[in-house]
RNA sequence: AGGGGUGUAGCUCAAUUGGCAGAGCACUGGUUUCCAAAACCAGCGGUUGCGAGUUCAAGUCCCGCCGCCCCUGCCA
């Protein structure tokens, strides 16, 4: 039998990392794999529960997988898998999703958001049941290799609270105690926002100017911290700086740049702080970051081939894994051998 | 499968009897600003779902097809 993970976590392949992905959840990765037990996967059958294209899925995919070796997911210290690769994620899924009840899924805030958008909308979009089966996948990542326990922020802890869940009554419905109960793995990572809205957090979906590629050439990330937006109106009574200051700010630290950060959040303190130098420092830190990635991106890249072998065989390595598990799940579930 | 809707710029939508495909937002550039925002000025943006037809002329009318939404069924 093959060794449980300690930890365990996903990510969907989109077309670039941006920084607020980085300092949100890959840096936490890198930082995981020191102590612990690591699988990490790129999930490309989530992807399918929106609209999009095959072609560039394939392409994203693969890119991502790139894009997280580049920031220092090492091979050597953990696995990193493509979801699509291990079938027996799908298999899990359907039958923990009969151990699953529709209010339950139905009651979870992100599908509850998509249709009551839907609601207040033109009502004429296409809704996936793949979407609404989606929690349930994620369980099926999760339950398939038994990990003791799964990083989360907060926008995560209603779907690790269902898998958990669901874990549980699969247990107690076949009298077993077959499957751990995934911890929460609560890190504080830095939540960056949006450059041009910072009351929302950065996303990709808003717009080019909203976030800051984590692989982008230098003059195109100075150009968009330039243009960040700072301070837009009244500061709230209750409030310290405005949130694209704060915003700026806290992409300093993340990048390490501690001792910048202070002498300039003093200058703010005593109202000297001019943004233009505040901007300067953040793109200076970030250029430095994200050179190294870049740099060891364009190896990655050069012997693509050998990535992908490498991505295979970890891939088969987690499905050992997957297999395992599912040799179990199917003997409680009341299915034949294979 | 049948019935009813719907499809126009990245998004939301307009376009008279068939008569030059438009607006707002978004995006790009400029003025302004320590940097931005806001404001103002300028610009980019189109296979009108696809295909055939009628016509001097089709987003608009006729026929076929496709996608999506709603309803009623059918099969497993």
């Amino acid at each position: 039998m093959t060794a449980l993970p300690d930890v365990l976590s996903c990510i969907q392949p989109t077309a670039a990392l941006h920084i607020g992905n980085y300092f949100g959840a890959v840096a936490n990765w890198v930082q995981l794999q020191e102590k612990h037990s690591c699988v990490y996967g790129v999930v490309d059958m989530h992807a399918i529960t929106m609209p999009y294209d095959p072609d560039e899925l394939r392409a994203n995919t693969r890119n991502m997988v790139i894009d997280l070796l580049a920031c220092g997911v090492d091979p050597e210290k953990s696995t990193l898998f493509v979801q699509s690769l291990v079938p027996e994620h799908c298999e899990l899924c359907w039958i923990l999703s009969s151990q699953c009840a529709y209010g339950e899924l139905s009651r979870m805030t992100q599908f509850k958001d998509k249709s009551a958008k839907l609601q207040r909308e033109t009502a004429d979009e296409f809704i996936s049941a793949g979407l609404f089966l989606y929690p349930v996948l994620q369980a099926a990542d999760i339950l398939a290799y038994r990990a003791a326990a799964v990083p989360v922020g907060k926008d995560q802890e209603q779907h690790l609270e269902l898998s958990r869940s669901i874990g549980r009554r699969f247990n107690q419905r076949f009298d077993t105690d077959f499957f751990p109960e995934p911890k929460a793995l609560y890190t504080q990572t830095p939540r960056i926002m949006s450059l041009a809205q910072p009351d929302s957090k950065m996303s990709k979906s808003a717009g080019a100017k909203h976030y800051i590629g984590l692989f982008e050439e230098e003059a195109s990330i100075r150009k968009k911290v330039k243009t960040a937006v700072t301070d837009t109106g009244e500061l709230a009574e209750d409030q310290y700086m405005s949130p694209g200051v704060a915003n700026l700010f806290t992409i300093l630290r993340a990048c390490q740049a501690d001792t910048v950060a202070e002498q300039l959040e003093a200058d703010y303190r005593g109202g000297q702080l001019k943004y233009s130098e505040l901007k300067g420092a953040v793109a200076d830190s970030l250029v430095e970051l994200t050179g190294r990635f870049r740099s060891r991106r364009e190896e990655l890249v050069a012997d693509a081939d050998g990535v992908e072998a490498q991505v295979r065989e970890m891939s088969a390595r987690a499905r050992d894994i997957a297999a395992d598990t599912l040799r179990g799940v199917r003997k409680f579930a009341g299915f034949p051998a294979m």
